[in-house]
DNA sequence: GTGCACCGAACGATCGTTCGGTCGGACGCG
DNA sequence: CGCGTCCGACCGAACGATCGTTCGGTGCAC
């Protein structure tokens, strides 16, 4: 973290001596990879431009030539999350059958994505509000999880079904604070997660 | 947000015109609340000590006469954090007992802290680690994860006993995400995320 | 020759922190 | 009591550093 940043290889086109042309071009996507990485390892403020560049393996103001600012970067990542857990909602599984198994699909396939786009969601869970696009992004996320909290009251009416629902998603969403790709498959994530919501720790 | 600030009337002295004396100083606690509060709100980088000042009512010249700096802010609140979840920990119920008992009284009292110490246990639960300061901070928070980790491997060792803490500790953590003091009673909501944690969703 | 990827240098703004100074109440002393 | 001194709370102004962003220019590929 001292200097030559870039601990993990990826999304880095191969200009290793600026010589044999254009060599696959910097696309947007990849360096909203790069970004979203960062922002996550020190926070999205205390990430400056130069260590993006740098990330990304060229100059400040060659990579301004790639995207138009930081904001906007951060509106990609979110942009990316937000519709990966959208996406969701609009699947069959999600808007047809009982109750209780639209939410179990709906939990399974959030920690999917969780997994998948663990970079991107984990920007989109750690928002403060302090721009318009954050605050644009947050006011999603509550739509998200608003409809994750209607199927909660159907399924549990007994219980608190606000509370209920809270905490379901802060376990579900508690993921990005621990998970790292590999380690433990995606489907044992999902089993996992599925058996401590619904049956708890206690069976 | 645009400008005067401190929108809780809270934790500020009454020296309404500089006139009458001394009128209760400055202590370093009230300041510690304060500038948690607004770390939380905004981030602790996306924060000045303009903006700190201005919540304490003071200018930020007069501000530095009570405290020695950011980081020290943040290190005093991570300090009575870390005290509050480490004092579960030497309690009685916490050491003695079946496993799942202590388990149950750490989760129950866990909560209770997270609830009476919420700017606190915020700001350490959102860490990044990128000075001395943070990384001491998650050390010590890694250490209470772990003691927590290995009661649950021994009340349920057929699961993933490290996925299942992990998704333990995401649920209980995930309070501060949305719990507010006051809309709902501490007591309701322990027995909330008890029932949870240990029956789930399905009864 | 035209255009695109890239670069060094600099812009104004804002950051955390420091410094010199003002003001008023507390206090020692005759 | 009156008075000189002191000290702590407070302030405006400025420090160097770093921020996000812009600009003019260079060189290679086509």
């Amino acid at each position: 973290m001292t200097s030559d940043e870039r601990s993990d290889g990826s999304a880095r086109p191969g200009r290793a001596g600026r010589r044999s042309g254009h060599a696959e071009p910097y696309t947007l996507a990849s360096l909203v990879e790069v970004a979203a990485r960062a922002f996550n390892e020190r926070g999205y403020d205390a990430t400056s431009m130069e260590d993006l560049s740098r990330a990304a393996g060229i100059t400040k103001s060659s990579f301004y030539h790639h995207v138009s600012g930081k904001e906007a970067l951060l509106r990609a990542a979110l942009d990316r999350a937000l519709d990966g857990l959208f996406g969701i909602l609009a699947e069959p599984g999600a808007s047809a059958g009982a109750p209780v198994d639209r939410l179990r699909h709906i939990v399974r396939r959030q920690v999917e994505v969780l997994a998948t786009e663990l970079p991107y969601v984990t920007l989109l869970l750690r928002l403060h509000g302090n721009t318009e696009t954050e605050r644009w992004a947050l006011a999603r996320r509550r739509e998200f999880d608003q409809t994750i909290a209607r199927l909660v009251a159907d399924v549990r009416s007994d219980v608190d079904p606000v509370v209920a629902a809270r905490l379901l998603s802060g376990t579900v969403n508690s993921l990005i604070e621990w998970y790292r790709p590999g380690r433990v498959p995606v489907a044992e994530l999902v089993e996992a997660v599925d058996r401590q919501v619904f049956e708890g720790l206690l069976r």
